[in-house]
Order: structure tokens, then sequence, then C-alpha cells
DNA sequence: GCCAACGTTGGC
DNA sequence: GCCAACGTTGGC
């Protein structure tokens, strides 16, 4: 999911109320519909656009799954849909919640040298969507590129706590 | 249904 | 600020 910093960062979604955030605003029909396919828990790269560097800077979960966008039909409002009403609300939203900030952001540029990589829809040219899907192997790279918690579960069976 | 004009996105 | 790559709009 991409978001441009200035108007809404990974460090503002950390300042929110239960880091939590529902994501509105877009005005997409092909993002709009990745939304919708989008189920609780599934997990999400947020990414800055419009930014220095533009780059992955952190993870989060999806909380809630897709549901209306208000902002469609609050006349005046910046997200403004004349289309759109209570009763054909066509914008929908999702709710996340910050999982991970990277120690360091993942620049676009470092991106496109990873050939596990090169097929991923960020990187490809004139990319626009701001909702984009990613296969479990490219958000496995980014992840082991970014390194800190998750990178190497020791592969050890958990052991069974005895008591409560 | 075509397509030109226009608006937006976003890397550079 | 430039401009490529879109998506949308609306006349026809």
């Amino acid at each position: 999911m991409k978001t441009e910093p200035e108007s809404f960062s990974i460090s503002d979604l950390a300042r929110s109320p239960r880091q939590t955030t529902c994501w509105d605003g877009v005005r997409n029909y092909q993002a709009r519909n990745f939304m919708r396919s989008m189920r609780l828990g599934d997990r999400v790269l947020f990414y800055h656009s419009n930014a220095d560097p533009p780059a992955v800077v952190g993870t989060a979960t999806v909380v809630a799954t897709a549901y209306p966008d208000p902002t469609a039909w609050r006349p005046g409002g910046h997200h403004f849909d004349p289309k759109a009403s209570r009763d054909n609300p066509i914008w929908d939203m999702v709710d996340i919640r910050l999982e991970r900030i990277f120690d360091e952001p993942l620049g676009l540029d470092r991106l496109r040298g990873v050939p596990a990589l090169a097929k991923m829809e960020l990187l490809r040219k004139g990319s626009r969507l701001s909702v984009q899907p990613v296969t479990p192997d490219e958000f496995r790279t980014i992840l082991q590129m970014a390194g800190g918690p998750g990178k190497s579960q020791p592969r050890v069976a958990k052991s069974r706590s005895r008591t409560p």
C-alpha cells in the first residue's frame, strides 16, 4: 500500500490510536478491488511514494476487511465523489495496523537490483496503483532484506511450557 | 465503441 | 519541474 509521507507516513500510523488506521481515499477501481480481496491477518508492505527516497518502510496487517469509505459522499471533502452515496458507496477501505517499521527504509534503487523482485508490480515502469498485490516470495525477500525481527527464525521446536 | 483531451501519479 | 504512463471523461 502506497502513501505519500507528507500526507500520511508510517510514523503517523505509529502515532495513531492502536497504531491502526482506515485506508480511505482510494479512488481507483483496480486498487479498490485489491482491497476487497484482502482478508483479516493479511500482511501489507507500507510504501512511501513521492518521498526521498521512495521506499518500503515497514509492514502492517489487515485488521478490518473492506467496508464503505464515507469520505466519498462527504461534500467538500478532499475525496468527495458525487457519484457515491450511502446507498451506493462505490468506494471501500480497509483498516490496517502497524506491524513493524524497518530499521532502514528499503529504497526503490536497492529493490531494483534484486533478481527475486524482478517481476514485482511496484518496480514495473509506470506502475501507479496505490494498492497492489505482492507475492509471498516477494514479501519474504523484502523481509529478509529488512533484517531484524523475523529475519531468521530459529528452526527449533517450540518447547511446551508445563506450567501456566 | 472510438478516441482526443484532460487530469493524476510518481520517479527522476 | 519534467514527462511517461496511465485512468477518466465526454463528444461523436
